[in-house]
DNA sequence: CGGACAACCTGGTTGC
DNA sequence: TGCAACCAGGTTGTCC
């Protein structure tokens, strides 16, 4: 599932495909008008200015103000290659030269999100109006990441998913950043020791840069504008890893339902205080 | 406001 | 082999 490694794989290949070139055309395919599709006519003639990622939104600033934003969901694709099936989407371009080019968003489940907004009206974008600074950017600090999570009571695991603490988290990464600091999914956010809140900030920049450097995980789906798939998947050690051996100290690792998503981790060593 | 949770959607896998 | 049930899960919308 595309997270934030998989979005930025994505942005890199798509840059220099699309940024500075001309909308010609900005059309739904097969998909139903609606709130996942809107507002596409407003970008035809604009130019786009540049290709970028806020957390898991594909962000594209346009010349007339307005910003095309794209969330590939669980399935969706960018890519010059047209689909034999689930085209959303059809984005053509011209370069300066007037050379045409399209690329297509497909989306098998439909999940994903391709509108045409001002940047000032995200009222149907409310994740991406609300998102939390980004993990590999300055603005993420161990300090800002401890006044967050000991403002917030319940689990971490979800709050990690809600995109406000820190951006681009999903289920796999969630997963590996735990595991890796050592702390219970489950564990109450604000009781958790400021060493470990710390290991965790050093943990969640970790992961996720190494995935970017790997082009992210395909566990079925995911794949970049060229079709190729992500490399990670070798590299996980919680996620998807229920009834296997921790590989760290050998206890079977351990899957349940946290917060409606599926959870892997070590029993032993990520433990929750007495209690 | 936050937290809880159902709904959205299709293809792949599992179970009988 | 056929087919139904189940599962994957990011975000939005609804409810309290």
């Amino acid at each position: 599932m595309p997270e934030l490694p998989e979005v930025e794989t994505v942005v890199r290949a798509l840059r220099p495909l699309v940024a500075g070139r001309t909308v010609v055309a900005l059309s739904r395919a097969d998909a139903p008008d609606g709130p996942k599709y809107a507002g596409l006519s407003r970008a035809v003639g604009a130019r786009v200015l540049e290709v970028a990622r806020r957390g898991k939104f594909i962000v594209m600033p346009l010349s007339t103000g307005d910003l095309v934003a794209v969330h590939l969901g669980m399935t969706g694709t960018l890519s010059p290659t047209k689909p034999a099936d689930h085209l959303r989407v059809r984005l053509e371009l011209a370069d300066a030269g007037g050379a045409r080019s399209i690329i297509h968003f497909r989306d098998p489940r439909r999940f994903g999100r391709f509108v045409v907004t001002a940047p000032d009206d995200l009222a149907t974008l409310p994740t991406l109006a609300a998102m939390g600074p980004e993990p590999l950017e300055p603005g993420f600090t161990a300090g800002t990441f401890l006044a967050s999570l000991a403002a917030r009571r319940g689990p971490i695991k979800p709050l990690l998913l809600g995109q406000r603490i820190v951006a681009g988290l999903g289920n796999i990464y969630a997963d590996e950043a735990l595991f890796a600091a050592r702390i219970h999914p489950e564990h109450p956010a604000d009781r958790i020791p400021p060493a470990r809140v710390r290991a965790l900030h050093l943990a969640i920049r970790e992961v996720l840069g190494r995935a970017i450097e790997a082009r992210g995980t395909t566990l079925r789906d995911y794949r970049d504008p060229a079709g190729e798939a992500g490399n990670f998947a070798v590299a996980l050690q919680a996620y998807g890893r229920g009834g296997e051996p921790c590989m760290r100290c050998d206890a079977v690792l351990e899957s349940r339902v946290v917060g409606q998503r599926t959870t892997t981790f070590c029993p032993r060593c990520q433990r929750l205080p007495r209690g």
